[in-house]
DNA sequence: TTGTACGCGTTATCAA
DNA sequence: TTGATAACGCGTACAA
């Protein structure tokens, strides 16, 4: 039987639950806790157990305010005292739980990146620049792809919203229409950019590159090099980079007295196995293009490999201009003539808003929209005319919106 | 004043600490713990509150426990209430915090993964097909890359470890020569999988390609096309990989009767500076080689570059063989001859096997390392022969070690 | 079937 | 300078 230490009781003792491996009981006569310790759970439970605050704690016989102090630098706290506490903690190879800390504090530090693939090297490159702007402020970056899929998308922040992260930067999926998942932070007033992929219909705070004044210039190059029949291969109509491409495209067009063709405009869904296909629907037709600007390197591959195969000679017979400046751009023939998108700048960008929107107060003098500049990359692809070109054509563009 | 609810005392009151927001009393005569509403505190503290089952509970007058019961399908709950609440979680929108669930289960139903690098396809194909699976059971993926950085692969595994992962894949980068940061891991019972970059102090579950036959197939394919004398710029010699293809390359010109020559030998850091800067040396040498087997790709089409602006023909003057099958390797030129890796498959083993290996109990059954094989593609960088060769020659191996 | 109360590991507040 | 203890949100053993 069991006695309280304090009353001598038996009667009253109750359980109260476990401390540490071993049995708590409470006197409800004189209302005393105590332990008595259990052998037999002590092995069983210990399994796996991280050193924690109140082991150092109690191996020094201190408290466990005490410790976190030490550990914290706090300048009320003995020196001799938290001497000892910091040796102890390298000796039991102390490591502080981060969920515990999070919990009480709840802040996480973290911040989530979500974006829609890795099969070119554009997002990895966005997210290496986020993340060394990130990781100089002391956030971590967690990092979720979609596989272009809405539904792992909607999975995905579910799971970035559980582990609580302090902000997101997202890049949707061609697949989404639906935002509500997004609009679930907003809600929560946790903050969110968007890059890249972004929708109109969704938050304010954007980071995107002037694709329209990059279509526009391809476009117009093409028209310079005497491209007179020229088609856009295009991406999803509901993510705005294939809107402001398009725009650019048209706009070209226009303005160089080109009537723009239904016919030669296809909206593709950012998939090489569809890119092939519209290619070849392109090459096929009756009076076939003699131009396509394509909307992202890939598709443009897809073309300029699928052209060659059916015995096109490429710039001569096919002028191709792609978006992105992939590394294999600068590889494939003669060189693929692309608009290079600032990929590191971009996760850079993205990274410093967030971290401002994070630490709150300042949100009125963050910018809505950071807009940055494309650069045209003529390579062999579409240099037809034999006049000098320069090897890059900067295009000016502002910054804000 | 304050008094007390009960006894009416005013003397006896002491605060005593914040619930939600409200101060909270004891009154020391009749020990009765007691809130007033602090409406300043309110509005101060309110900032992003998430829903909890405690609002959830008091919202409908039950216990938190009885919500916890019905969220989690508990059998013994009334239907009735079980239909409130979750119609009521509905309502306040409410979302579990996976941070609390951790801390009270320490499980965290996430591993990490530690890649060095994201410059090529290679790292994130491997990723996608490890989060695939994991996804699958119902685990999250954190992904780190560590820049091919010392420093910043500690760093994560750091921040891995205080996030409390469940498991850890890694896969080293080039300058790694410590492993504690690895051992902690051990330690503390968390497993481990590396995989690719491994190192042989290290660990006993990898999974990693069968680089020696590769290596071993890609020179011998090179002597068959007539290359006499084939140089190897390999990877840093601290890596198994590194050592696995140069072990290959040796024993595949032993097997024809070849030398090996120390100058033909170069092992480079995996940077493309580098790999430019010790090609440039190859192919400056009073001999130069006939051909360079490569220990990747992107050192391959360094090569590629370097040579034909010296004027050099491929295949014909230089033979060149890469490693990995890079997106561009198809593309450039007339194609580069490689040795391909089973990236999705690296994935998917890494990731089963860090499943059971979480699992626990049949840690016996799980075999140490799994290999998997490589495959010889054949190109237009290394076909000098006019006789047939088949598309790709596939290589033989064999799985487990 | 439901409620009570404790523990997870940490920080913060107040008392001593 | 140190100690006690509430709180963060959730799961759960035990009591009712």
């Amino acid at each position: 039987m069991i006695q309280c230490p304090k009353c001598r009781q038996v009667e009253t003792i109750m359980k109260a639950g476990f401390v540490r491996g071993n049995q708590r009981f409470l006197c409800k006569e004189c209302t005393y806790y105590f332990t008595l310790p259990n052998p037999d759970h002590q092995k069983k439970k210990r399994k796996r157990h991280q050193t924690t605050i109140i082991d150092i704690a109690q191996e020094l016989g201190v408290s466990n305010s005490t410790v976190s102090r030490a550990l914290h630098g706090h300048p009320d706290i003995n020196p001799n005292t938290r001497k000892a506490i910091l040796e102890k903690a390298q000796e039991l190879d102390y490591q502080p739980n981060q969920l515990a800390h999070s919990l009480v504090k709840s802040r996480t530090e973290t911040v989530g990146i979500l974006v829609p693939e890795f099969m070119t090297q554009f997002f990895p490159n966005i997210i290496v620049g986020a993340q060394k702007v990130l990781t100089q402020e002391g956030y971590h970056l967690i990092i979720m792809q979609s596989d272009e899929s809405y539904e792992t998308e909607v999975s995905n922040t579910k799971a970035l919203l559980a582990n609580r992260v302090d902000g997101l930067l997202a890049s949707m999926s061609h697949e989404t229409n639906n935002y509500d998942h997004f609009r679930v932070f907003e809600k929560r007033d946790i903050p969110v950019v968007y890059f890249n992929r972004v929708s109109d219909e969704l938050g304010s705070h954007k980071v995107v590159v002037n694709d329209y004044r990059g279509a526009f210039a391809a476009v117009e190059h093409l028209i310079e090099n005497g491209y007179r029949r020229i088609a856009h291969l295009g991406g999803p109509p509901n993510l705005l980079i294939s809107q402001e491409r398009l725009r650019g495209y048209c706009d070209a067009l226009q303005k160089h007295g080109f009537p723009i063709l239904p016919e030669l405009i296809i909206h593709g869904d950012l998939t090489v196995q569809k890119a092939r296909i519209y290619a070849g629907h392109f090459l096929d037709m009756a009076v076939p293009p003699d131009a396509i600007f394509a909307v992202n390197d890939p598709t443009a591959i897809e073309i300029i490999v699928l052209a060659r195969s059916k015995g096109l000679h490429i710039p001569e017979d096919l002028g191709v201009v792609g978006f992105s400046d992939d590394s294999i751009a600068a590889h494939i023939g003669t060189g693929l003539t692309t608009v290079k998108q600032p990929t590191t700048h971009i996760g850079e960008a993205a990274a410093r808003m967030i971290l401002r929107l994070m630490e709150g107060e300042d949100e009125l003098d963050t910018p809505e929209t950071i807009v940055l500049d494309a650069q045209l990359i003529v390579r062999g692809s579409s240099a037809r005319v034999k006049e000098q070109l320069p090897e890059s054509l900067k295009l000016s563009g502002s910054s804000g919106s």
